[in-house]
DNA sequence: AATGAATGAGTATTCATTCAT
DNA sequence: AATGAATGAATACTCATTCAT
């Protein structure tokens, strides 16, 4: 069997057991006995462990990263493009349950030294959503280019500070990760579904839901 | 030494030790040289490695939950009352730094035989904030009678399904998490501004923040 | 509450502990709770574990001994003094099970400091019971005066060489605390069937012994 | 090294151990290193202490009943047949001396969990002995056709009932274990000469009694 | 390309025993 | 006369990792 093919079943059995068990929980024995092959061939085409690890979760960063990239369409409105890159991310994550579990669960106890290689990923999808943001930002402004000129209090309204911002796009990958976990372990509650239910909480706001505003709003149906 | 105190400082270790290494990774040396007593007294007071982990989780649950609860006041509107309790969470939780890493993210790997115990917690957080999510849309709807009687399409707009308000509360207990992460490592957020943020973000919409509108409303001020 | 009573109590609690679960198995811990005190009390007034067991050992050996002669009256005839002390046996053990099950088990495993304790016991047994098969050949010798100066051939037959008489005495102990083991575990055997059971086999046997019987038979030599 | 010598200078390595220090007092590193191998090895070999013991036991019962089988030739009359086998057995005994210790000594303590290994083993030499006690009536009955009918008396002496017939056999197998002990630490003493005695001491008993005869004689009651 | 055989280093847990009071 | 508090030393068992083939 070609050396590639073998190295996929690994790391798939790799990210099948670290799921269910954790990195420390998870033995080499288990991933091997899975992989249907022997312990040093494992060592052999993936040195070690935490080299194994890292992998995993470099290669389900990757993935969910390029499917999250890969549903957002720059040539639509911000909201448009938040909307269908959740509905990506939920859908993903529905999909690859285990590699999903190791991103968001395993690889995030701190001390162990694959520590960054997560919050890498983290700290990308934050800078995707908050450039989201800021670009309904410009575009709410373009929309309204009499207020532009109308004065500084307008602007600043549509300003927001690097520090807001980042604060904003934490919030929202949180509640993005949240609604993930528990949309994969309650049935009957879609990708869309749970993309709305965000798109709802996020931009519409909990107050005018209230009054009975819904994501899209009525104009843009 | 009385047993009580010697308890509270092997507690106090057991968290600090569970907190940086993980439930796995942390070894019952390390938890009995920095509580500074030897392994067996650890053993003879807190019986084995799963049940001191369980009880350090329930301890800082039952402190987490205790705080939260306790800034919340039952007399204020629904806003304000999530204002406080959210302020409450990021103030323990950065106080708390140890034990909060112990609940987020040690003691919810899967497999282990405590994972209920952390989701018990969890559940009841959501539960609260599902039930100030509830009460804020009565308020709403008592602010506003006339438009009680005025059509279905106004009660409708008022009303939440239970996955909906169950939804949303995931999505803001996310957010809340996840803010909490980010303002506990960025030096000069406060708990006060992270509420702020998550409250501009949940209660009044990104879409509505964009347009200059902030919480709380003007009107509240 | 004296000294004498609490070491009775401690006494038995241990006999009770070593018996159910050996002499490596028990632990002070449970002896001591089972006797009602505090562990340091046990060391105070029994030293250390080993000495503890080992006077179990002798406790209990002494009480069996005593039981055994108790039942032996030198005034009977041999057989008689053999039945009656087999009786005394049986029903000795049937009454201390505890204490017997530590005198043939669990104080038999060699590599512990205290083998040579009940192995006193027992030679002190197989040489009572060898006195009495002695005594039986001296009494069938004076039965039979006519015989004894018929020949040599016939004095040969009565006599018993020491490692003989060594030899049968070691069969009938362990002839008798097999049946001890069997009939203190099969219900309906009482103390006097079991020495019945064992005179049976063996005292019959043993008379043609001394008659000068020997297998095989001179018919199938 | 292949895997089954491995195992088998494991198991020799801990038969001796056991011997020498019982279940609870041997430790697995020594057993390893009496072995010549890492603690490891032996796990990965055997999987735990009390299975090694168990297996331990297996062994040594399997061989020694194998001995005794193998010494019974079922075309010979009984007592031939209980002569050899008792011969097969005294020389198994002292020619594996730390299996017949494990067997006989470290494997009875109650409360382990491989109590009922061993006590199988017993049963069936046990049963074993019954069978030919049994044999040897039926052979006295076939021996004597005359008499068979001749009268109740005669024929209830020719027959044991069952209860009789396992106290029988548990006297004789004790009787047998305890003169191996005896054989085995007295130099001098053949297993040809422990069957003697031991034959001496029980056929010619078995053989009154299957005629009839018990103690105490009639003279005496 | 692949593996059977093997281990060094560590981990949770237990227990006999002692000290200070 | 009695105990609550405490520990040094040992033990069963596991695991990532390597070597020889």
């Amino acid at each position: 069997m070609p050396r590639a093919e073998r190295e996929r079943q690994m790391m798939a059995a790799a990210v099948r057991t670290f799921g269910r068990r954790g990195y420390r929980a998870a033995s080499m024995d288990e991933i091997a006995e899975l992989a249907g092959v022997s312990k040093p061939l494992v060592y052999l085409y993936l040195n070690s462990k935490e080299e194994l690890f890292t992998a995993c979760v470099r290669q389900e960063a990757a993935a969910l990263l390029a499917a999250v990239e890969a549903g957002v369409d720059p040539g639509q409105p911000a909201d448009r493009q938040l909307w269908s890159g959740l509905t990506a991310f939920f859908s993903h994550t529905a999909e690859h349950p285990d590699g999903w579990v190791v991103l968001n669960r395993q690889a995030r106890t701190q001390g162990e030294p694959f520590a960054g290689e997560v919050a890498g990923l983290r700290d990308e999808l934050v800078a995707l959503v908050a450039g989201l943001i800021a670009a309904a930002a410009r575009e709410a402004r373009a929309a309204c280019p009499a207020s532009a000129g109308s004065g500084p209090a307008d602007l600043a309204g549509r300003e927001l500070p690097g520090q807001d911002l980042t604060g904003l796009a934490q919030a929202l990958v949180g509640a993005a990760e949240s609604l993930a976990g528990w949309a994969n372990e309650t049935p009957g509650v879609s990708p869309e579904e749970a993309a709305a239910t965000l798109m709802n909480f996020a931009w519409t706001g909990l107050g005018n839901l209230l009054d009975g505003e819904r994501w899209p709003p009525p104009s843009a149906r």
